[in-house]
DNA sequence: TCTGGGGTCCTAGGACCC
DNA sequence: TCTGGGGTCCTAGGACCC
């Protein structure tokens, strides 16, 4: 048997967390620039407040209504969610953190007449040692788990937060009251679809052929959901060593960009905060993508018909410094911009990512490697215990006119010294 | 005026090889 | 007049997730 646990409205419960008034009252938290709803509170989805929908669309609603509202602030998430999965790991043997704000967890050796106990115990001490509400499900796979936490967080008074799908019979009720487009897998396009051929629940999907799947439901995509739905595990545990395959840093920009200098200056950043997540899963890329999007003024000044232009870098060699990474990219932001434009937005995304440890270098490279080595540890070791940037090469710019709005964050009350809680 | 960011997995199709 | 078949590798793009 398969636990999913999630935690209720992540961030707003977070922002709760240190703002003990806003209990029983509606809050939201907003996207980076402050531009979609990311999360909300029960109180706020009853006033009608819906997921990623535009922050500016809803102000009616929340002013109306005294909803408070919280720009991201995602160093107090990423600091609750590490202690909430420390808090798992302590009660299980083994646990799969699937995203910042929920993980499965294999309860193989948990006594089977139990479980619904045992997801009531990891229940209560997740909350009691962390503060954050979370729900529990508890099934043979993880789509079936997945299920039963959503039936768990849709009623959480009648099912106390906890639901357990073990029996057939328990299996297929959930499944009938499940839509087609709520199962875990089945997105947009493919509910759409499903719709068409009259398969609306849960259940309607459970019961279709595999080989019609393997047809019309993306492959082997498709026959691993109904397998799974049916009660047979298909989507394994995944290994918590494996590292990404990929790293991304992409923003939207506060303000529009239109010169050149800006652009690399925020191309330099994007790639910097990259290269230090690269680092610290001791890794190496072989490619760079760059990509900037511009949305040039058309005759309606409705319009929002964002363009994108990529190009991308194969490395002589793999590797893990910011410098380097910076001196091959520089050239491509040249080559894609244009002057006259305005940029929104820019990314860049590290691929062909190896261990550090297996690079080759050429004779020539190696000693000035080591020092640039030691450049970056001393570096990242600055920024991650203080305060970010606080050391930075000067690609990187002073002015940064394009950072990112965030009108309303919250102090980082967990992670930096000068905003730590005062008790007097 | 204002529409997020960071990932994974899979498939199709082209290039190339013998 | 006749013009194979099978395999691998790579990339772009779609679909999905939170």
């Amino acid at each position: 048997m398969k636990a999913i646990v999630d935690c209720n409205s992540f961030y707003a419960a977070c922002e709760r967390l240190f703002k003990p008034s806003l209990h029983g009252k509606p809050v939201v938290v907003l996207s980076n620039n402050d531009g979609c709803i990311v999360s909300r509170t029960d109180e706020a989805k009853e006033l009608g407040i819906r997921m990623a929908e535009p922050y500016y669309q809803n102000k009616l609603a929340i002013e109306k209504n005294k909803v408070a509202v919280f720009s991201s602030n995602y160093h107090l998430y990423g600091d609750i969610s590490r202690r909430v999965m420390e808090t798992l790991r302590s009660l299980s043997p083994s646990v799969e953190v699937y995203s910042v704000d929920e993980s499965f967890l294999e309860l193989t050796g948990i006594n089977e007449n139990k479980l619904y106990d045992y997801a009531l115990f990891l229940k209560s001490t997740t909350e009691l040692w962390t503060g954050i509400p979370v729900s529990v499900g508890i099934a043979p796979t993880k789509v079936l788990s997945k299920v039963a936490n959503r039936l768990a967080k849709k009623d959480k008074i009648g099912t106390k937060g906890v639901v357990v799908l073990q029996t057939p019979s328990q299996q297929r009720e959930a499944l009938e009251k499940t839509a087609i487009e709520d199962i875990w897998g089945v997105g947009n396009a493919n509910a759409k679809k499903l719709r068409l051929f009259n398969i609306n629940t849960g259940w309607d999907l459970r019961n279709m052929n595999e080989e019609w799947a393997r047809k019309n439901l993306g492959g082997i995509v498709g026959v691993r959901l109904i397998k799974e739905l049916k009660g047979f595990p298909c989507i394994e545990m995944k290994d918590p060593l494996t590292t990404k395959k990929m790293i991304a840093t992409t923003r939207m920009f506060g303000k529009p960009v239109y010169e050149l200098q800006a652009l690399k200056e925020a191309v330099s950043t994007y790639l910097s905060r990259a290269a230090e997540k690269l680092r610290r899963q001791k890794g190496a890329c072989k490619t760079i993508t760059v990509f900037v999007v511009r949305n040039d003024h058309t005759q309606f000044k409705s319009d929002y018909f964002p363009a994108s232009k990529t190009a991308y870098i194969n490395l002589p060699s793999a590797t893990d410094l910011t410098n380097v990474m910076i001196s091959h990219v520089m050239p491509l932001v040249e080559m894609l911009y244009q002057k006259g434009s305005k940029y929104i937005k820019a990314g860049i995304i590290l691929g062909d990512i190896v261990p550090a440890n297996m690079i080759q270098y050429n004779l020539f490279e190696l000693g000035e490697n080591l020092n640039q080595k030691k450049l970056m540890q001393v570096m990242d070791n600055i920024n991650f215990g203080i305060k970010t940037d606080l050391v930075k090469f000067a690609a990187l710019g002073t002015k940064r006119d394009w950072k990112m709005r965030q009108e309303m964050r919250s102090k980082r009350f967990t992670t930096i010294w000068d905003e730590l809680r005062e008790v007097r």
